[in-house]
DNA sequence: TTTAAACTATGATTTAGATCACATGTCAAT
DNA sequence: ATTGACATGTGATCTAAATCATAGTTTAAA
């Protein structure tokens, strides 16, 4: 696991800029607001494994995330570890300790090389005050936010099966890309990093996995999840087993 | 378990005004907007285990608590019940569907006699527009709601002695009342409904406790837990064996 | 003031899934 | 080509907690 070695380019204000413009959060604000948040950003990149920040860590930025994607996630006191979001391109990360001013409350890792641009606190909060459209706009994605963690906390009083079925298919709504044989899910992930998803580990997976492929149900695309009948995976998610 | 009765007073736009301006959210509207919400709000009382909302229903409102506590709550495919959320006097309710426009999310039930105020969401986006301040309270409520249900689903991957221990303290410090033998948890709380709420079965929270109180850690006052040994509580609940 | 309904307590049994153990497979680096 | 670091695949065993069963207790209603 590299870590810490994070280098930053330093691109012109113009091209931070249209990074900006391309990135679906920023199309609440209006010109002069993109042009200051240009000139302050940061643009960093991260390889495959990297730390963002961790859980603990003075919240004072937010990220949006350009390329890549990064892992939300977190180490319990009994040392297992739990995914609690996977964030992609064109979505935001740490917004919340930006937003309430307290501490990280997960740690984030790229799981591929990813480039962010970093908006500070202090450039970024005079904004909202100014700028009701952004803050709702902050306000739709916690709500989205929201809306998935607490999917999750049910996902976890559920049987693995059950649980296993509904990540998969949430998954592909998120990662998916459509192929000739079904939904392929556009992340390498090893068995142990989707254990860390589901809260199980990576034995039990595997197993539910072989069962799977054998059913015909999904199958394995270079190291990638392909959903073949999503209308089955679908159904077992909702129990009707 | 009683349903629908839900009963309307008729309180003129002056008491609602009160009660909202004693309401902790609304201190970030101005005169004109409180005006203008009482004007609309309505007040509604639900029973104890009333239901106020359900999973699924169009969220058009959003409730502020005057009075009582209302469980969030969901049931799954499996038919397990479990709590998300216990919000009490002060707090707000069914903000998420008020904002993004979708389903509620969750069912929330009175658990105790409850008094809200009713604002509909085309009385309140508009102020949540205009008023840049109402936003950001907003997004620290929701914040807040993050944080706890990220907690929640660190939670579930604990082992029960561990998950039992946090939420303990959790609503301790949530609705605890100082007390000369300790913190007393200000809730009358069935055994079952404490299951619904740590996500485990009756049985083994009330083994759980039965030991507890041996070993003097808690203790039972009419009906309501009281800790008595907060610290060794807060130890079992990091782990520390 | 008894009768029902819901809640608490605890033992016995079962079970889902974790843990352990080891074989095999893959792939990048030397 | 060989080594080593990881990833996958599967049996065997163990265990935490669910489920089942049943008795006692408190609360509220008739």
């Amino acid at each position: 696991m590299p870590d810490g070695s994070k280098e930053t380019r330093t691109p012109s204000a113009q091209d931070k800029k249209s990074l900006l413009l391309a990135h679906t959060f920023i199309e609440s604000l209006d010109d002069e607001d993109v042009d200051r948040l240009a000139q302050h950003a940061r643009l960093m990149t991260y390889g495959s494994g990297e730390t963002i920040f961790r859980k603990g860590d003075p919240g004072i930025s937010m990220l949006l995330v350009i390329k890549g994607c990064v892992r939300i996630s977190t180490i319990t006191s009994e040392a297992k570890e739990i995914v609690l979001n996977l964030i992609q391109a064109g979505e935001v990360v740490g917004e919340i300790a930006l937003l309430d001013g307290k501490e990280r409350s997960a740690d984030a890792t790229a799981i591929q090389f990813t480039e962010v641009l970093v908006l500070e606190r202090r450039d970024f909060l005079p904004i909202l005050e100014r700028n009701p459209r952004a803050a709702i706009r902050m306000l739709e994605v916690l709500c989205d936010r929201l809306r998935r963690t607490s999917e999750q906390v049910e996902d976890l009083i559920l049987t693995n099966a059950v649980r296993f079925a509904r990540v998969l298919v949430r998954l592909a709504e998120q990662f998916g890309n459509e192929v000739d044989v079904g939904t392929q899910i556009d992340l390498r992930l090893s068995q142990s990093e989707l254990g860390k998803i589901t809260g199980t580990t990576r034995e039990t997976l595997n197993r539910q996995l072989a069962e799977w492929r054998e059913q015909g149900i999904i199958a394995l695309e270079s190291g990638r999840i392909v959903i073949r009948n999503m209308r089955a995976l679908k159904r077992i998610g909702d129990g009707d087993r």
